[in-house]
DNA sequence: TGAGCTATTTTTGTATTCATAATTCATTTT
DNA sequence: AAAATGAATTATGAATACAAAAATAGCTCA
C-alpha cells in the first residue's frame, strides 16, 4: 500500500523534531544545528527553518535571533502554568462534552474506562497510560469544539516529555483512578459542571505527579 | 527616536499581515499572493513564507498545499468555539488574578474602570473599548501566567476583526458594564471563583453581540 | 603565561534559482 | 455553441547561493 504523501516537507520535519524532543534525543536547552538536521532528514534548510518557526510557535523550541533554535526547557514555573491552562481547557471540554456527547460515545468511553481499570488492577502502567489518554481524547472529541481541541493539543505537545517520563506513585495512581470513576458518573448523568470541576482537579493532581518525578529543569538554568 | 529593530523580517511581515487582515485590507477567503506582498514589503519570499507559517499556526490564514495561503474565514461555528475557549481562559485569569494581584494593581484596575465608566456615560464607544481592553489585559497580567496570556492572545488575534467592527446595542452595553461592576467587586473581595464565572459569562455576552453584528461569514462559503 | 584583539570559520538570515504543481486560456471536437 | 483536452503561464515548494552576524581560534603584546 502506497502512503499518500500529502504532507509537506516542513510538516514532516516539524513532526520528526517534535518526536525527537519528546523521546529525548534532543535534550532541553541544547542548540539545534540546522545543517545537521538537514543532513539527517535529507532536506534543505528552507523547509527545516519553516518547521522550526512552527515549533517555536508551539512552544517546543525557542528561536534566538541570529543564534538559532534551542529546545525549550521546561521550568517548574512553565509546567505549572501549562497545567493550569490545560486544566481550564479540559474543564471546558467536560462541560461541553456533557452537552453534546451521544449515547454511543458514552458507551465507548465506558468501555475504555473498564479496559483501563483492568490494566490498573494488573499494575500495567504503559497500557494504563494509553487508555487514559484515549479517554481524555474521547471526551475532548465529544466536546465538538475543534478550536478547543487544537489549543489543548498544542499545549500538550510541550509537556509530553514530562508525561512520558512520569512514573506513578501508588497513592497518586489511586487518586487518578478515583477521578476517572467520578468522571464516568458525571458523563452518565450529563453533569457538565461537575465533570469540568473534576477534570480541572484531575490535572492539578497530574501536576503534582510530574513535579515529583523530577524531570523538570529548575528555573535556574542547570547546565545542558 | 529610532525604533530598535530587534525584530526579524519574518516577524515584521507576520505583524503587518495580521494588521492588514484585522483592518480589512485583506479580506476573508481571498488568496494571499506571495509575490505581491513581497514587493509591497520589499522582502524576498523566504521570510514572507516563514511569516505565513506562523500566521497559519495562529489561525489567521489557512495554508493549502500547493495552493497558497488564504485569509481564514470566520464562520459562526468557529467564532462560537473561539469565544468558548477564550471564556475558559479568561475565567482562569480571573481566578488566578485574585490570588496574585497586588493592592496597587487593584487600585490601577479600579482607576481604569472609572475612566471607562466615564466614557460609557458619555456614550463614547471607541475610548470605552480601549479602556475595556486594558482592564482585561490588566487582569490577565495579574494572573501571573504567561502561558495563559500567550494562549489567550493567540486566539484573540483571530477574532480582532470581529471585535473592531462590533457596534454596541444599548442593552448589551448596559449588560457589559454591569459585568464590569461585578468584576471590580470580586477583585476587591479577592473572590476568584466568582470573578472567573463572571468573566466566562461576560464573554458569552460578547459572542451574542458579535453574532448580531453580522460580520461573520456564514458556514456556507459566500463568494469572496 | 595570560589577556585582549584580530582573523578565520561557522552558522544563521535572506535572496535567488530551479522544479513541479495548479491555473488559465486557446483550440478542438462533438 | 458548449464542453473537454492540452499547451502556456503563473504560483508554489524546495534547493542553492550569497551576505551578515556570531563563535572560534590564533596571534600579539604586556
Amino acid at each position: 500500500m502506497i502512503k499518500i504523501q500529502q504532507n509537506t516537507l516542513y510538516g514532516e520535519a516539524a513532526a520528526r523534531i517534535r518526536d525527537m524532543i519528546n523521546e529525548g534525543s534532543l535534550l532541553p536547552g541544547v542548540r539545534i544545528p540546522e545543517k545537521q538536521l538537514c543532513e539527517q532528514f535529507g532536506i534543505s534548510r528552507t523547509p527545516l527553518r519553516e518547521a522550526l518557526k512552527v515549533l517555536a510557535f508551539e512552544g517546543m523550541v525557542e528561536l534566538l535571533p541570529n543564534r538559532g533554535a534551542r529546545v525549550m526547557r521546561l521550568t517548574r514555573q512553565m509546567l505549572e502554568e501549562t497545567y493550569n491552562v490545560m486544566g481550564a481547557l479540559e474543564g471546558l471540554s467536560g462541560e461541553l462534552a456533557c452537552r453534546h456527547v451521544t449515547e454511543q460515545e458514552v458507551a465507548d468511553i465506558q468501555a475504555l474506562h473498564y479496559q483501563m481499570m483492568a490494566h490498573y488492577k494488573r499494575g500495567e502502567i504503559r497500557p494504563y497510560f494509553e487508555l487514559n489518554q484515549r479517554i481524555h481524547d474521547a471526551i475532548m472529541l465529544a466536546a465538538r469544539n475543534d478550536t478547543l481541541r487544537e489549543t489543548y493539543s498544542s499545549l500538550n505537545y510541550r509537556i509530553q516529555r514530562v508525561r512520558y517520563s512520569t512514573h506513578m506513585i501508588d497513592e497518586y495512581w489511586d487518586q487518578a483512578v478515583a477521578d476517572h470513576e467520578a468522571m464516568i458518573e458525571c458523563l452518565l448523568a450529563r453533569d457538565g459542571e461537575r465533570l469540568g470541576a473534576i477534570l480541572r482537579e484531575h490535572l492539578r493532581h497530574k501536576l503534582v505527579v510530574a513535579a515529583a518525578s523530577g524531570v523538570i529543569d529548575e528555573d535556574q538554568p542547570t547546565a545542558v
